[in-house]
DNA sequence: CAGTGGTCTAGACCACCCT
DNA sequence: GGGTGGTCTAGACCACTGA
């Protein structure tokens, strides 16, 4: 059982997608040709069937493109209809920008009805709470506030604030894997606006976001950005290409879940 | 060559993925089992194999999903972690409420630059102007004006503003594909902060969109939401569990495309 | 235990592309 | 024509599930 994993698991068509996909990682640029599926399965001593498995799992992942007749080539850096759950500082040095952080409060706090909505929990219970002016190359771009369930990482803020949020609940097994963020506009408060330092203009973007790990409610954080400073791109996919199931789910009595946390399956239908 | 087609094509394994889907969408709710495969290769006189290649399709799609041992049912309907290209309308009614719209100023005017920048066009070609005031439920919501370049459609304002821009582009075989929002915020003017009925307030959420079918931009606009009316959610994806290709893409010297129009593969790059 | 999906074989013919 | 991917067969054994 320790033995004979050549590359990538237990199964064949595992192990040539491995050296697939180290292949395009490491020695193939976009738009080159792999080895023929003929070609694999003699190196791999395997079938045809099994080494298309393989290939098939890359092109359903946008690695590879195959063209009938001429080959199996890599494929373009797909196109990203997705945002993705970013940090402020991955967010800052993608655009470019040299991320700072100022610790404004630190603490456990009872959650605020909002808040405690928002994640499912008993409004009152203890959350850590952290508020901080962002800034990117040395200017202040946002104040942002954490709220984070106590009982998910007691230990959260033992040695202070992290470096990242998402990275401390990433080391206690609590990976974020999808959230859902609420964009609008309104005007500074006094004090955002001192610490924004904000002068002609008091408009600022707000983000509410909620992040989750798989069903898991992890973090409620609230931003306020400067409205001259900062900006979302969000990309838009053609309208509703999909199937839909489900003619009519009949209600069911029995097994009805958590009522106000929503699954994935909620996130994107906006309001 | 015209007899013989069943239901969904030419290939046997596409039949077998008609009739799957027709199941899906008509017979079964979310959670039922679909036929066994060895079921479905005796009724289809297919091998396993062929049956697989089409529950494999919708598996890919998120229609259905496997469970080992147990067999292959119906999935929930999938979480949508892409934004679509919505209209207006489409927005509003999706949010229950009755959309409306005023014209303001229609017609033709000659690309500003930024918006000729944008559209991949010389600046002041000839482009249909539209400015409307949107409202919801009665009230005003939105100032949004649209830029199309004639060529595209020169018939297009022929029978004055068509009630929706992305219909009548689809009627000229020009259907959006995606597109690409830069939100931000900012201070209505004082001409919006009429149209717009705002009094308390005067942060308002801006929203700058291109429209591309395939490669081909067709459409910029910009509307701008009241800020105490409006919000956009965006659900977020896990962060980056892809697989990244090219090691250094040689620069190319022949083949160079269109420089300012991004293609798909640009899209979600914010800044 | 019987039934399900998961993996795999060793062939086959076809449609397509390039030379 | 020779190579490529696209489809398809008729089996096989395995791992897992549920009764």
């Amino acid at each position: 059982m320790s033995r004979s994993r050549a590359q990538g698991g237990e199964h064949k068509y595992l192990a040539v997608r491995a050296y697939l996909a180290d292949l395009v990682t490491t020695e193939l640029d976009v738009g080159d040709a792999i080895p023929s599926e003929r070609t694999l399965t003699e190196t791999f001593n395997v079938s045809r069937m099994t080494v298309r498995q393989a290939v098939d799992a890359l092109v359903n992942e946008g690695v590879l493109e195959r063209a009938q007749g001429r080959g199996t080539f890599v494929a373009p850096p797909r196109a990203d209809f997705e945002m993705r759950l970013t940090t402020f500082g991955e967010e800052a040095r993608r655009r470019g920008m040299e991320p700072g952080t100022r610790v404004l409060e630190t603490g456990a706090a009872p959650a605020p009805s909002s808040v405690a909505e928002a994640l499912g929990r008993p409004q009152g219970s203890p959350m850590h709470h952290v508020v901080r002016l962002r800034s990117a190359d040395g200017s202040p771009m946002s104040v942002e506030e954490v709220w984070i369930p106590c009982d998910l990482a007691p230990d959260l803020l033992d040695d202070g604030v992290p470096p990242s949020m998402y990275g401390a609940l990433r080391e206690r097994g609590l990976a974020p894997t999808w959230g859902e963020d609420t964009i609008s506009a309104s005007e500074a408060t006094t004090q955002e606006q001192a610490l924004l330092e904000m002068r002609g203009t008091r408009a600022v973007l707000r983000t509410v976001r909620r992040t989750f790990a798989g069903d898991q409610p992890l973090m409620y954080s609230r931003s306020c950005y400067r409205g001259d400073r900062y900006s979302v791109v969000v990309p838009l996919r053609e309208a509703r290409p999909m199937l839909v199931p489900r003619p009519r789910p009949v209600p069911l009595d029995d097994d009805v879940p958590l009522a106000t946390v929503p699954t994935p399956a909620d996130a994107g239908r906006a309001d």
